[in-house]
RNA sequence: GCCGGUGUAGCUCAGUUGGCCAGAGCAGCUGAUUUGUAAUCAGCGGGUCGGCGGUUCGAAUCCGUCCACCGGCUCCA
């Protein structure tokens, strides 16, 4: 007999290579159809493994993300079979569960390739697997007759992982006729999976690698009832909706045109309303916390960009270089504004009193961004950070940061961004030639970040890899309406760019220190900001932010005068309005401001004009009734401090 | 940059296997209508069918190439 641990503490007794399963079935048989894999001292099983030793177990469900991910993984292999069946010779990767479904990474025989319109049949042939109620079986099998089972298909991409597992730890699943490497774990059986989406493909490069040969990545997701899959149907049509470049095109915030250049947003004039207000919001909690403004050129000469390492780096990547043409000399569109901003530092005689020295600039940068990574206002090749510079003492270095934590997520708050994720951005261990900086400098700057995040209580995670060139970053992460993953704010520690620059400031001491660099920026960029922005409050922004927050629609051009006077006394109290005053009918008119997402609609006709009042619609409320002119003022003030809500 | 897909009027989209002057709705313009909580009616104008090249008696439709966009991959100062 072993003793078998419950989540709550509870203990039972079972025979020796009882299975999750078993255990389930002996708690309840509705809860063991609903199991689809266990865990056993914290590591996920399946459910039909036996469990030989005292263990604690848990036991998992769609409702757990454990389970769904053993759904998925097991979805993935009867794409694999399915692929088998309807592609012969087609070579299998990896294939695992993901956040929302699955994929598959494949080698297609030359010649071979497959598209959507190749996914209804290959789905119905997932399907068909699925009915079959096979099991996965799992079976232990030696490193010389695994690597011998793929020579023998001759699969040499299998081989290599194999060749990077211990011997003694690999396991081969089979369902069906299907044999994949694979660690694990499975359904109880295939015919819990119900139905099957896959929603698209796309080519992946084997391990990740450019240099290495191209797949074929199938990605799906699956579900244990048709009506989740209704359900994910209407997520992605609502991901539509709220789209931020069909929203940006419908409320005629920004556009792009193939004559000015891919990348490169224009700003109509509501999306520049839109910024400019989210620019003297951030602007006025930056004058309250000591920050001064700057402005820097658009570009700068090769040498600046030399002296701050961007060009080493990046120099041969980025846009090529622009000649003076009678001096020759070259000058680069600025990546980055630190160095112009490490050029100002200097423009004063600085002592310690100075510090922290606080520089502020809305400052427009250009990347090169390759073609294919182009997207909407999310990634694009000019766009204006929210960018400044912190230049401290050393000791005053944690302080500083710890009150640009507090303005990222007051400015995240006031926005409706309440689900960001912040991220801990480190070297990559692996590749230490992409950094420049000492050793030393890179742990001091990774240190305070850690320190500052844990003592403002920060609940972070750590990426590998995803540091700037020059020093590590705290990373605020937001969704888009896609579910994917943005840097929207971000500071970092810098020691190396003083050095660099040769920063200084006279110490207490009388002698000569350099000042420690916080890059920081709260929104990331307006572009990408706006972009997820859009994205999250579905265009209707809130009363503060949206570029036109009231309009009147008189119900025939007999009240315009009313209508226009309206509109006066909303302008002298500070309000964006305007009056459609076409010769439509009122339907027309409040079907039209609501397309345009106008937040207050005052409707006015006869009754309002004689007893000078209006009658409010709120969009996505509707009807509120008639109130004097006061009212309405009090209604607008009471919303002109409210928060993004979808 | 790589893989797959898409590109027809300002917007959303039709255009069968290549074949009459390329269509619709909305928007726009003109006129009529003076309207009470999500589309008033009529008339009119608008497109080198993404660009260039080719195949063909004939190309929006087939082929090549370039550009842009979409979904991924790689990259991301």
């Amino acid at each position: 007999m072993i003793n078998i641990t419950f989540p709550d503490g509870n203990v039972r007794q079972y025979d020796a290579g009882v299975t999750g399963m078993d255990i389930a079935k002996s708690l309840s048989n509705s809860l063991a159809k609903k199991v689809l894999s266990v865990s056993v001292n914290d590591e996920v099983w399946d459910s039909m493994r036996p469990i030989n030793e005292d263990a604690a177990i848990k036991l998992f469900t769609w409702n757990d993300e454990e389970g769904k991910n053993t759904f998925w993984h097991s979805s993935a292999h009867l794409l694999a079979e399915a692929l088998q069946n309807l592609y012969p010779g087609v070579k299998f990767t990896i294939g695992p569960a993901i956040e929302q479904g699955f994929y598959y990474d494949i080698d297609l025989p030359e010649g071979k390739s497959i598209s959507a319109g190749d996914f209804p049949k290959i789905e119905k042939k997932m399907l068909e697997l699925a009915k079959r109620k096979v099991t996965f079986d799992r079976q232990d099998i030696s490193k010389a007759d695994a690597l011998a089972h793929y020579q023998n298909v001759g699969n040499e991409y299998k081989q290599e992982l194999i060749d990077g597992l211990e011997d003694g730890d690999i396991t081969f699943y089979t369902q069906g006729d299907f044999v994949d490497l694979c660690k694990g774990p499975h359904l109880p059986h295939s015919a819990l999976v119900k139905s099957v989406k896959l929603t698209n493909v796309a080519g992946a490069y084997w391990r990740g690698d450019e240099t290495r040969p191209q797949l074929t990545r199938i990605y799906g997701i699956s579900f244990p009832k048709a009506a989740l899959l209704e359900e994910y149907n209407n997520f992605v049509k609502e991901a539509k909706e709220r789209d931020h470049r069909k929203l940006g095109q419908q409320l005629e915030l920004f556009a792009f045109s193939d004559r000015v250049g891919a990348g490169l947003p224009l700003w109509l004039p509501k999306g520049t309303k839109l910024r400019n207000i989210l620019q003297d919001f951030l602007m006025e909690e930056q004058r309250k916390q000591g920050y001064q403004m700057v402005m820097t050129p658009h570009l700068g000469k090769k040498e600046l960009y030399e002296t701050s390492g961007h060009y080493a780096k990046y120099g041969k990547d980025s846009f090529q270089p622009i000649n003076t043409p009678k001096e020759g000399e070259e000058y680069l569109l600025k990546p980055m504004n630190c160095p112009h901003h490490c050029e100002i530092y200097k423009c004063f005689p600085l002592s310690y009193r100075d510090l922290p020295l606080r520089l502020a600039e809305f400052g427009t940068v250009y990347r090169y961004e390759q073609s294919g990574e182009l997207n909407g206002l999310l990634r694009v090749r000019g766009f204006t950070q929210d960018d400044a510079h912190l230049f401290c003492m050393p000791d005053q270095l944690k302080d500083e940061f710890k009150a640009v934590i507090d303005l990222v997520i007051l400015v995240f708050t006031k926005l409706g961004f309440t689900d960001f994720k912040a991220q801990i951005s480190l070297r990559d261990p692996d590749n230490p030639g992409k950094y420049i900086g000492s050793d030393e400098n890179w742990e001091k700057a990774e240190r305070a970040i850690m320190e500052a995040s844990e003592e403002k209580g920060l609940p972070t995670f750590i990426e590998y890899g995803e540091a700037a060139f020059y020093g590590p970053k705290l990373d605020f992460m937001v969704k888009d309406a896609l579910g994917r993953s943005w840097q929207l704010g971000t500071i970092q520690v810098d020691y190396s760019l003083p050095e660099r620059f040769k920063l200084e400031y006279i110490g207490a001491d009388n002698q000569k220190h350099r000042p420690v660099m916080i890059h920081r920026a709260p929104f990331g960029s307006f572009e990408r900001f706006v972009a997820v922005l859009i994205e999250n409050c579905k265009g209707n922004f809130p009363l503060w932010l949206a570029p036109e927050q009231v309009k009147v629609l008189p119900i025939s051009d007999k009240f315009m005068d009313y209508a226009n006077s309206v509109k006066t006394q909303l302008e002298t109290a500070g309000y964006r309005v305007s009056v459609d005053g076409r010769a439509e009918k009122i339907g027309r008119k409040i079907r039209d401001a609501s397309m345009q997402k106008i937040p207050f609609q005052l409707i006015v006709g006869e009754k309002e004009a004689e007893s000078q009042q209006v009658s409010i619609r709120r969009h996505g409320e509707g009807d509120r009734g008639s109130v004097p002119m006061s009212g309405l003022l009090e209604q607008l003030e009471a919303e002109m401090d409210g928060v993004v809500t979808a």
